[in-house]
DNA sequence: ATGGTAGTTGCACTA
């Protein structure tokens, strides 16, 4: 069987829903893992999802910022709602769902931006993200002949040199400081997560998910970075068929600013 | 070096 699925940082799900109602009807992912929901639980638009076919939900969510939401077809068993740094933040969901003959735990994350200034003893946000990525080498990518794992989301961090559109001139700009890609790096390693996205591109293919709202034309400038992520457990990526960075979506009508990245499993 | 845009707890903060 096929198995589909979807991240996207949505920048507020309410705002939004007639974009994820496209993506959901023209792509129709087994699951869909939204960030930045900025969303309370109470007011999550459950009812346009249930329309579309996807009944299962679970949701982590707060007033005004952060949020993750995990929206499936079939159904899923919310496994952990982690509070990282203990801060009270709606910065993780993990849930259980069956696919082929597998079951499979999905991780979703919005990892914190970081500020602005890229040094951690003079801005907070950007203490916090380190501390957050330091505490997600917790997460490991457990696995066996019944089970795999999956963690995807807003990593706000593009790790490689043409995961920017410029190495030399983000080496100094949060998302891309050495600081972080190497902690990021070391990370995923210590994980044994494997990068989806980049299996299968040549490491000198510029890769971004996310271009900025204060650019006047994105897609002219092109100044994007890839900041959202899809790793697997080892025993998955045979069974990958395609990794796909939905471009376009930037350029729909009331765009966020992160574009979906979709991956497709053939399990049996 | 700066400022540009978009969202929400909107006249301040986050990204």
């Amino acid at each position: 069987m096929t198995f589909t699925i979807a991240t996207w940082n949505i920048n507020s799900v309410r705002l939004r829903m007639p974009i994820v109602e496209r993506l959901l009807l023209e792509r129709a992912p087994d699951i869909l893992c939204l960030q930045e929901t900025k969303c309370p639980d109470d007011l999550f638009p459950f009812a346009a999802f249930r329309k579309l076919g996807y009944e299962h939900i679970s949701i982590s969510g707060q007033k005004g910022y952060h949020g993750v939401a995990t929206i499936a077809r079939r159904p899923i068993e919310t496994i952990e709602k982690r509070d990282f740094c203990l801060k009270g933040d709606c910065r993780h969901l993990s849930v259980r769902i069956g696919a082929g003959g597998k079951s499979l735990l999905v991780h979703n994350f919005y990892v914190p931006a970081g500020g602005d200034e890229p040094d951690p003893e003079i801005n907070w946000k950007f203490r916090h993200k380190l501390d957050f990525v330091s505490e997600m080498n917790a997460i490991r990518a457990e696995y066996n002949e019944l089970s795999g794992s999956i963690l995807v989301g807003d990593l706000n961090i593009a790790p490689l040199e043409h995961d920017v559109w410029s190495h030399k001139q983000l080496l100094n700009v949060v998302s891309h400081t050495p600081v972080e890609t190497e902690s990021f790096e070391a990370m995923r390693k210590a994980g044994d997560w494997v990068d989806l996205t980049r299996l299968n591109v040549p490491l000198d293919q510029k890769l971004y998910t996310w271009w900025s709202y204060r650019a006047q034309d994105w897609e002219l400038s092109d100044r994007g970075r890839r900041l959202d992520h899809v790793w697997s457990s080892s025993n998955l990526t045979e069974s990958l068929s395609s990794v796909e960075i939905l471009r376009e979506a930037r350029g729909w009508d009331r765009p966020s600013d992160h574009v979906p990245v979709i991956a497709r499993f053939d399990l049996d």
